[in-house]
DNA sequence: TTTATACTTGACTATTTCAGTCGGGTTTAT
DNA sequence: ATAAACCCGACTGAAATAGTCAAGTATAAA
């Protein structure tokens, strides 16, 4: 089981945005130096947060990305939904496999994935952007 | 983020064979045929399941397996573990990745993929394969 | 009004992982 | 003897991932 790091780099750009959102907005070019995330891929991420009003963009010279939020209203569930990072689990849920749709009834697993989407599911909807930049300041060091 | 179908077959394997472990030994093909899993696929991961004890092999004509421990003793974290599923959620342990090691404090988001990670172990930690034999005998039709 | 910055979009590509195959074994009941 | 079944490692096609690349448009500032 793995989260791609789509995901995962949105997670820590839109944190990276939330700490330095204070007035202006923030550039991709800076996110991606502090970091180390391609530009370009940046784009691609970003670019499907706007799309999803969690994220504004401003256009030309000074511009950048600002929340279109307040932090502790961005659930992770709404980030990875997003960039379309999904919990896939059931793959017997696929037409035309065997084991789950060809017999009339369902897979001895079955059950077993859609609770562990539930569980999982359920963690990213408790955790906002808030949290993490809690946790993020009781933690370091620098 | 998606499970892979080594760790999905081993369970809906183990399950199967759970269910016909009365007395006989079950063969790989006899799995096979019922659940759908290529024969050389299921070989693969019982050789696993194998060195993790949790099925014994019994060689030569009327061979196959038989499960090592009582279904309530086998969690499917134990099940899991054997096959080489993990969750690997934080790529940023890699090594020589910017944005955890290289710099002297864990990234943004570190604790989150550890949280995560113990989110889900506890989920398969409080699963038996008698678990989900119990619930499958509860919701078949036929 | 020019220029540089930064967002926008879509196509392309190298790498890795997954899922499964294949070809050889060895063991053992019949 | 032979067929059923386990055993083992190498190989491979396909798909997903993690980007890259190219060609824009919008806008603030000089």
């Amino acid at each position: 089981m793995k989260l791609t790091s789509k995901g995962r780099y949105a997670v820590m750009a839109l944190v990276d945005l939330a700490k330095f959102n204070s007035r202006n907005p923030v550039s991709l070019r800076d996110i991606s130096l502090r970091q180390g995330i391609s530009l370009d891929f940046l784009e691609q991420i970003f670019s499907k947060l706007k799309r999803n009003e969690i994220v504004q963009s401003i256009r030309g010279t000074q511009g950048g990305y600002i929340l279109n939020k307040q932090p502790n209203e961005i659930k992770l569930a709404n980030i990875f939904h997003a960039v379309d990072e999904t919990v896939k689990t059931v793959q017997c849920k696929k037409e035309s496999k065997k084991g789950c749709n060809g017999k009339a009834s369902k897979c001895i697993t079955h059950n077993l994935w859609d609770e562990l989407e539930t569980h999982i599911n359920n963690f990213f909807e408790n955790k906002s952007l808030e949290d993490l930049l809690t946790n993020h300041r009781e933690n370091r060091i620098q």
